[in-house]
DNA sequence: CGATAATTTGATTTTTCTCAAGACGCGTGG
DNA sequence: CCACGCGTCTTGAGAAAAATCAAATTATCG
């Protein structure tokens, strides 16, 4: 994020709800334990500057203080690291409704990028530390955003260390499957690059494992961003 | 945990602080944010019961409720899954000090055995809610321990995804030497298979690559379980 | 419609896995 | 204290998977 970008978040934060915009969330923050679908969100009392990102722009980079959360409203956002030699490694996709920007401890150890053009609401951290010390739902929804998130990594650990390309591709196609709520056509919002860094792959080998996939009638491709998944049977055996 | 021994906790714990044994704790649960170092852990006002384990022991199996929380006092624990074809993928050891047992829903994704023998403190998973709703502290703690797990299971993605076999190990043994109290000589309390589990490698390759930080001299090995790391400098190099 | 970027496909090389055998370490029992 | 046996670790050779390098094809956007 740009200087004057953060500056004017902190400016309209510390003007308490000046910016409005809750309303149209999908995905509301979540209470403790298994409960994810309560609506929580607009229990929380903090009301988050909306802000608005164009495709590739930075929102925050590696390295800079952990100032703010995130939360997407509309579009998409790459969360990675560059090794030193310039290899990626994305360490998720977050998608309307999810959280991003949970840090332990002060400074992002990730960088942060929009896919497309992106929607997020940002909160102040301190703020919402502060109001999670008054108020028990804050407390339980910043838990259960991170330890949602911890799951999610979770699972892409399983995804990277013991399985095929092949593997990766359609695991990764089936939890997108599940995230979006459509059916079995799934809108992919990232490149084949994109992909290729969250699954530890090149490019290459992706776009052969998608060849593959639909040679073996597991998935269609209706353009290159658009995949339906047919035979969900197929897909959960080879996931598993 | 067998049934018997799981109910034992239920007792100790419903019956209030009935075992004490949380002295010797080394590393206490944190605050918000960057204080790791905070001796919250006294602070919490629970105490877990203690439980040992013997090597190879299961803590919990993958699909239990997730009735409790755990602490490592002494010895090892490793986290993992298995695949359906019987691969098995290590999602983190545990050592004294660290949390484990965390999950945003009610059933363990995980499950988790005792590397050597291994005592724990057991927290019940209602009872630090509960007490997290009236405690800010204890809030904190709860979230601090859980966006660490969130920043090592990051860290280990940029392990599996785009490094060598070498750099993994390496990697690996640095991250380690990191958590340990000594200088330069690491204690490995688990397999060359659960390092190749760990980070996505066969047993052999894990080998090979200790065999080759040998001959470029950043290593040195006192028995197969006890590793010396020369040249910090060009560890941080291959790992970064 | 044309230029440019993204994706797919092909040929070859590199890395890691697999299968196999040998060495080492460790605990047990003589 | 030493020999034996068993499990773990290391080493080797060949096979498989994915990476790399290169080119063709397809999508995208002005």
């Amino acid at each position: 994020m740009s200087q004057a970008a953060a500056h004017a978040v902190v400016y309209n934060l510390n003007t308490a709800r000046a910016l409005g915009g809750d309303r149209a969330l999908a995905y509301p923050l979540n209470a403790w334990g298994a409960g994810l679908d309560e609506e929580a969100g607009d229990s929380l009392g903090l009301m988050g500057a909306r802000m608005s990102f164009g495709r590739d722009a930075e929102i925050f980079g590696e390295g800079e203080a952990a100032e703010f959360l995130y939360r997407v409203v509309s579009g998409a956002v790459r969360t990675y690291r560059i090794l030193s030699d310039g290899r990626r490694q994305i360490g998720e996709f977050h998608l309307p409704g999810d959280i991003f920007g949970l840090e332990a401890g002060s400074e992002h150890l990730m960088s942060a990028e929009a896919l497309t053009r992106t929607e997020v609401l940002v909160y102040r951290r301190t703020a919402v530390f502060a109001l999670a010390v008054r108020r028990p739902a804050v407390a339980q929804a910043l838990w259960g955003a991170t330890a949602r998130d911890l799951e999610r990594a979770q699972a892409h650990l399983m995804l990277l260390g013991r399985k095929s390309a092949c593997e990766r591709v359609a695991s990764f196609l089936l939890a997108l499957a599940e995230r979006q709520v459509s059916g079995s056509e799934v809108n992919l919002p990232m490149s084949r690059q994109d992909m290729a860094d969250y699954l530890g792959l090149t490019i290459e080998t992706v776009s052969r494992a998608f060849t593959q996939l639909q040679a073996d009638g597991l998935i269609a491709l209706k353009g290159c961003r658009c995949v339906t998944l047919r035979n969900r049977a197929a897909f959960q055996a080879l996931v598993e």
